[in-house]
DNA sequence: CCCAGGTAGTTGCAGACGCAACTATACCCC
DNA sequence: GGGGTATAGTTGCGTCTGCAACTACCTGGG
């Protein structure tokens, strides 16, 4: 990664002298310059909304990823692994992050009375309340920190190339 | 998040029946799809890239960061915080990272003799080697998984706009 | 029946992160 | 030149993460 202060170029014309063969050829100035940008913008808007979210609402990120998740589907509620696709976690971090959100009262665990192997996570009305509480303001900062850098225009031709570089990615994350 | 394989113009909709009010209105649902694309793309490229080198080099991506920050580095070296400060990582992260580098043989950690608070990581021999083996397969990982989803022209573009989001967020990362 | 094999979820473990408090050094100014 | 302040880096601590091994449960074939 680097700064935005220095040219991110320097950074292959650097690799280039390094390795002994033109690094330009393995990896195109275009393509690290987009790559390293992609990375900083990244970091840096999840960083503050991070905590933001975190000391307006004691939530975190993931947290809120999770009640999302749980407040647009059917009856709040989801099985541990449909939950765990949806927000990108591994079976393991989402178990464990249902335990912290059940410590708060946000969500229940309730094995499935027809197969026994399955657990619900259920969004309490506590949760749900909470949920509510905190998408205006995070919402706003989403819209603030992101949303208002770019033209309506841009922001979905920024979505179209981001999406096809998603898809180009498509492997599940739980083995 | 969403998956990509539900619109996620109906995580914008659920919201707006639960929160009472128009969620649309907190959120404008093509910031939300441009959002949740960016999280995706970010989180299935980087997933990838990453085990892609541990298994390769044994190396983190956070390491190949670092290493890369005193690759392009006068004499392969630089102060404990402007690398922080370069790789994007707090103080605390960079010291343990470097004690593992340290480990590996790869980076040293010597006090300046002119400033006895500063001390120089420098990347040895060894690292330079381990890095030079690492690098080749790493920047091709990143071209075929980031690099040939767009066209140049689209990648400048792309890079232009999430500049312009890094932009908006500048804030130095370390108190 | 019951056992083999598959699926859902949890747990042990090791690695990583950041914040805040701490140590160590330098600098400044009276 | 001694005390206050600023800077550089490390450490204690709590938290989060994923992988691999494990438990619990279901299901289908003999």
């Amino acid at each position: 990664m680097a700064t935005t202060n220095k040219p991110v170029s320097a950074e292959i014309e650097a690799l280039s002298a390094v390795l002994g063969t033109d690094a330009s050829k393995l990896l195109d100035p275009t393509i690290a310059r987009a790559w390293i940008a992609l990375l900083t913008a990244y970091g840096r808007v999840t960083r503050a909304l991070s905590s933001e979210l975190m000391d307006a609402s004691g939530m975190s990120l993931a947290d809120f990823d999770v009640m999302a998740q749980l407040v647009r589907s059917e009856e709040y509620r989801l099985r541990m692994s449909e939950l765990a696709d949806a927000a990108l976690i591994s079976k393991s971090g989402l178990t464990r992050r249902i335990d912290r959100l059940a410590v708060n009262g946000w969500v229940t665990r309730r094995r499935c009375t027809e197969d026994g192997r399955v657990h619900w996570a259920t969004l309490t009305p506590l949760g749900l309340r909470a949920f509510k509480g905190a998408a205006p303001a995070h919402l706003a900062a989403v819209a603030e920190r992101f949303g208002s850098a770019l033209p309506a225009s841009e922001m979905e031709r920024l979505t179209r190339d981001l999406l096809k570089i998603a898809a180009k990615n498509a492997e599940p994350i739980n083995s």
